[in-house]
DNA sequence: TTGACATAGTACCTTTTGGTATCATATAAA
DNA sequence: TTTATATGATACCAAAAGGTACTATGTCAA
């Protein structure tokens, strides 16, 4: 059912493709924005954007002479789903969540 | 307020290390213990222990001449925190976890 | 107290990772 | 059609990761 998380978690291990992910959560950016944000070289960003797209965290898309990096949340759903397993052992997140979807109910 | 998710993402980074802390979900597990599950030597699962213990997902206790690791969430948590903060784009995650309680209620 | 058992520690090896520098290619603009 | 811009690709490097083998230490049991 769901998919094999281990590029998505491989690719959450490092701190500056989390912070990529954080900034492409707010717009979509070419890989020359990616790299302003950062103090390293292009090469650098462009392998941390290539093992991003090989966990399915984003998506690229080329638009004129520009490579467009989107958010692309299927492999965080990998890396969700295999979390799930652990809510069973915390108490505390399980409250929590149950009275998010008793709020949810009175919605209706 | 909550801490620097980094150790606990470079833990989970590692298959074998996910697949000891599916182990010690269900029960506690000496070193030996963890050892016969995997193929590889105790050097190897010595250094994993350490990576999980350093993440603060599993704690360590002494008891007589074995160690007894314990599963710890407090490094998951953390983990979970970061993710959190993407809920925002993932609509379909409400419908799964409605339903992940609606089996709970099941069970009782 | 001696032997067996459970674990710790160290040295070493190979592959992966995160990084750089440099060169090549494609596209937009003057 | 040059020229500047945005990116791709390759080779290289040091450090970290994942693993092994071997030795040392502490504890239970006969």
């Amino acid at each position: 059912m769901s998919s094999d998380p281990q590029e998505g978690f491989r690719a959450l291990s490092d701190p500056t493709r989390r912070a990529i992910l954080i900034h492409l959560s707010r717009h979509d950016m070419s890989i020359g924005d990616v790299i302003a944000e950062f103090d390293v070289t292009r090469g650098a960003i462009k392998k941390h954007l290539l093992i991003l797209e090989q966990g399915d965290l984003i998506s690229v898309r080329t638009q004129g002479r520009e490579r467009i990096n989107h958010l692309e949340l299927h492999g965080m759903k990998a890396v969700r789903d295999w979390f799930a397993y652990f809510d069973q052992f915390w108490d505390e997140r399980l409250g929590a969540l149950k009275q998010a979807i008793e709020n949810k109910k009175d919605d209706h």
